[in-house]
RNA sequence: GAUUCCGUAGCUCAGCCGGUAGAGCAUUACACUUUUAAUGUAAGGGUCCUGGGUUCGAAUCCCAGCGGGAUCACCA
């Protein structure tokens, strides 16, 4: 396999070679232990100055200033960068000046890894650093670091912005980028406080099949396998719900999973075929509970976040301070459109439909096309947190009916920044019920809806048992990353996002 | 899947009414022992995404492909 090498390229493998002759070994294996940190340096030096004396920290080179017999250089390591000052008389006591002149100044580079030791002292310009008495390579480099450079007001220069290359070369992407870094902290910040909640509230973390003979849940096209031994196809799937209602049924009162979820349709900025949502279930709730408690939930996700219930989500700000707005479905349609939908038989719609200029499909049942009105007319109106409750029944064949209401079931929507975020339900228990309702979703197939539910038998059954009443929710954790953090896209959040596969050199030279 | 824009040095980008490739940072060499987008001087570095076509001549024009972005459709 032939390999091109750029110029930079070649000349560090040059580098790791001389580095070997001079008896270096670039990848050493021994342990390099640090007693430090940059954050912590540059956080508590001024206060303990004692403490900083005999210092040992390991990094990335991120730059380096060479004034000649001193060098100027940043550090970067997991919690940030510390810039290092490396003197020769310091680092070569003695007459044999070559680690300096030859290894620090010739053969290190930028994007190699080091072990430094040292004391921390404060530049006369007032920046603490370390002053470099001891220096070790730890892992060098063979490929040019992208640098980034960041003036005084904080204006980046040469940003990688290649978002190809950023999201391919991930890894790079996070050494270069440190906002990059900070998002998906947070993302795992915003995971960790919503599994304190639900584990104080006694909810017990659970976790179901991902590999499913019945893609059930949810409505989608499931990606297919085959399990070889059975000789059956499997499914990816598509949501966790029916699994989680069983271990309700099996006699758990509150359970929960953070799930992958797979989906085999259109990419974009906001889908990606695998995400990611928190399904919780609780026993003896319902839909009203469910409000109040996931509005709690977030208000604190967001103040564990932010140390205040504001979130900046592009030129508007957010606010998450509990109770959120709460709205019907058929309110939400007046407001926005002026048509009271609440009577209608399915002709009246699609006459309101046409009034609205919104495209229908013969198909479209009554819950659907009202599904369409709110999603093209009142959506987007919702920035502010709020509850959009009471939905069609036939657009909610898990949900249980609505205790007064008729053709409604008890399920709302939270929207926020006029996207949904969250989707619950009082879960529908009575068994018979719920075999009419997914007998109406084949109905609905025979229709020409491709999007129908299947039957899950084994789900019947479980629920003839006996499933207490219940209230369920699911979140999608990707978007509300998205909106916690102020990014619109959804490869921003996830480390590694679905990319058609690149060509690589090797693959090339073997066709 | 449809429409549209983009693909030039390690990175960010210029060049595009066709005449054989440029800048800044990065790299290399020299100078400089508290600099911070360090500085000064000099140098090297390119399959101009791939393949065809038009042409005396293509980074530039045309066609196809590959990859990416945006919008739309499907969906969370």
């Amino acid at each position: 396999m032939s390999q091109h090498l750029s110029e930079q390229e070649i000349l560090r493998r040059q580098k790791l070679q001389q580095l070997r002759d001079l008896g270096i070994n670039p990848y050493p294996p021994e342990e390099f232990p640090v007693n430090a940190t940059a954050a912590d340096i540059k956080e508590n030096y001024e206060r303990d100055k004692i403490n900083y004396k005999d210092i040992r920290i390991a990094g990335r080179i991120m730059s380096i200033r060479d004034m000649g017999k001193a060098c100027f250089a940043v550090i970067q390591d997991a919690t940030g960068r510390l810039q290092v000052y490396v003197r020769r008389d310091d680092i070569c006591p003695g007459e044999d000046k070559s680690l300096y002149d030859t290894v620090w100044k010739k053969m290190l580079d930028i994007g190699d890894i080091i072990g430094l030791q040292g004391y921390v002292f404060t530049t006369k310009t007032g920046e603490i650093s370390l002053h470099v008495t001891e220096l070790k390579l730890l892992s060098k480099a063979l490929r040019p670091l992208p640098i980034v450079k960041t003036d005084e007001e904080g204006n980046s220069f040469d940003e990688v912005s290649d978002p190809e290359f950023r999201y391919r070369q991930r890894y790079v992407d996070l050494i270069i980028n440190p906002h990059v870094r900070d998002t998906f902290i947070k993302r795992t910040q915003i995971m960790t406080s919503i599994r304190q909640t639900l584990n104080n509230a006694g909810l017990l973390e659970v976790e179901t099949p991902v590999l499913q003979s019945i893609p059930g849940g949810a409505t989608a096209r499931p990606f297919i396998t085959h399990h070889n031994a059975l000789n059956i196809p499997l499914y990816l799937r598509i949501a966790n719900e029916l699994y989680l209602k069983r271990l309700i049924v099996g006699g758990f009162e509150g359970v929960y999973e953070f799930a992958k979820d797979f989906r085999n349709e259109g990419m974009d900025r906001t889908h990606n075929p695998e995400f990611t949502v928190l399904e919780f279930y609780v026993a003896y709730k319902d839909y009203n509970w469910m409000m109040n408690f996931s509005e709690k939930l977030l208000e604190k996700v967001v103040t564990d976040l932010y140390g205040t219930t504001e979130v900046q989500c592009g030129d508007k700000t957010i606010d998450f301070k509990a109770p959120f707005k709460r709205v019907t479905m058929y309110e939400a349609i007046q407001e926005h459109t002026g048509f009271d939908v609440s009577g209608m038989d399915e002709a009246g719609l699609r006459e309101v439909c046409h009034k609205l200029g919104i495209h229908v499909d013969a198909h479209m049942g009554k819950g659907k096309l009202i599904d369409e009105i709110f999603g093209e007319k009142c959506e987007g109106h919702y920035i502010q947190p709020t509850f959009i409750t009471d939905y069609p029944v036939e657009m909610s064949p898990l949900t249980k009916k609505h205790r007064t209401a008729e053709g409604l079931v008890e399920r709302f929507e939270l929207m926020v920044n006029g996207k949904e975020i969250a989707n619950a339900y009082t879960e529908l228990n009575d068994p018979l019920d719920q075999r009419e309702r997914f007998e109406d979703q084949l109905k609905l197939q025979e229709r020409g809806d491709d999007e129908a539910m299947f039957i899950d038998h084994d789900f019947l059954r479980a629920l003839e048992y006996g499933m207490p009443p219940t209230a369920g929710i699911g979140i999608g954790i990707d978007r509300l990353t998205m909106l916690l953090t102020n990014n619109a896209a959804i490869q921003e959040v996830l480390f590694f996002p679905q990319m058609r596969p690149e060509v690589t050199s090797s693959a090339q030279s073997e066709e």
